[in-house]
DNA sequence: GTATTATTTTAGTCTCTCCTAAAAAAATAA
DNA sequence: TTATTTTTTTAGGAGAGACTAAAATAATAC
């Protein structure tokens, strides 16, 4: 497999992420477009270049998919992206909503052996630091019974095991009520009128959350 | 000071490594063009847009120099590679072989805050691990005395703390015959025909090293 | 001091990645 | 089914960074 531009590798990670990890599910022009802040010509061309190579399957009008080679190739880059920001927070003590721009730079950097032995200085992490997966080096990835908050109904205990929304704004909102990974609760009510939920934690707080913010947290129970 | 390219900052870099220090040296359009294994006439291109930058002063046909910005921009990617490298070498224990190429790509990575970081994380080292000294945050470098082995006399005591070239062939030879940074040694016999020398190295071994290799070897006394 | 050689710059292209405007195809609505 | 809207592609171009060939300037040799 040949080394493609950090430009070429932006586009396969935005394909495999818009796929939502489903293989055969096509993705179109312009979610590309809107995704990788670009106009929907542009992309056109380089899906014509990433089917030249193999990358992908392009069906003119039909939008595209990743072949093998292809999904290998972006799940490498996720790999290299999370595994970064486990080193980012875990050794330069970043904080969860600090990495991402780093870690975008990084992945970039070739030399797998570097990410392999990377990976095993940090005690071979399985999730980053926003509770995502790490992919192994063959592209596999440990997949957990998760829920979002608002799956859940009055009575449930879980505990928070990760986030949708990986923005600055959500991660520091997070801080400030001081949720973090690993907080443990229970759902003590659900409001019928806005679907907002109000949880106990494990330190006795009780909280107020919204539907929208209860969209964006996986739990595990 | 604005972001540059990857390419521009590998043209700083360049520059600065052909001044030799010397921040009043005229660098010439042929030697940047040799070192960055790119054509004169492309060299030329880039002298002028690195000058409208204001990174380097440039008369046509005199070669160029360092702005005090453009040194210190080229300071700070060195500061950025040899910290890398420190870190490639002591926390994923790849030998010193291994980790130019992969520094020089991770010296393009931007965030200063995280190099600085990094710097602590490691323990604030002032060397690489081919002896270089690492600059500071605000591009000072302790300068050491040292000097070539092939400065050194009959019976001169010395160690080793560096190379000059850092080259994989001449790195490995070095391994393969167990000298490291460190090293102490005697200066037993300088040949006079051919300015080889010969060392009693401090674990008692006799060692006949050729003019070509006394002049890569740094020595402090 | 002129002639030759070496270095550097200019001129004209090429590839990559992006753009806008216009055309074509597909999806949706009436 | 036909008309309208949305999505996607084509056409033509721009800027960055590279190239070769040719011209201009500087350095060196006689």
């Amino acid at each position: 497999m040949n080394l493609l531009s950090i430009t070429e590798e932006n586009y396969l990670k935005c394909i495999l992420k818009l796929s939502g990890g489903n293989m055969q599910a096509n993705v179109g022009t312009n979610e590309i477009s809107y995704e990788v802040n670009v106009s929907a010509a542009s992309v056109t061309d380089m899906l014509r270049k990433l089917a030249d190579k193999k990358l992908i399957t392009y069906q003119k009008y039909y939008g595209v998919k990743l072949t093998k080679t292809g999904e290998q190739y972006a799940k490498n880059l996720v790999r290299k992206h999370r595994l970064w920001e486990v080193f980012l927070t875990q050794k330069l003590k970043f904080s969860w909503d600090e990495v991402h721009d780093l870690a975008e730079q990084l992945e970039h950097v070739k030399g797998d052996e570097m990410i392999d032995r990377l990976e095993n200085f940090l005690g071979n992490p399985k999730f980053d630091p926003h509770g995502d997966p790490i992919p192994d080096s063959k592209g596999n990835i440990l997949i957990r019974k998760q829920q979002l908050l608002s799956e859940l109904k009055k009575g449930d205990k879980a505990v928070i095991i990760g986030v949708k929304d990986t923005g600055t704004t959500f991660l520091q909102f997070l801080d400030s009520i001081k949720i973090s990974l690993g907080t443990k609760f229970t759902i003590t009510n659900v409001v019928v009128y806005d679907n907002s939920m109000q949880l106990k934690l494990q330190d006795g707080r009780e909280l107020m959350l919204s539907s929208q913010i209860c969209n964006n947290i996986y739990a595990s129970s």
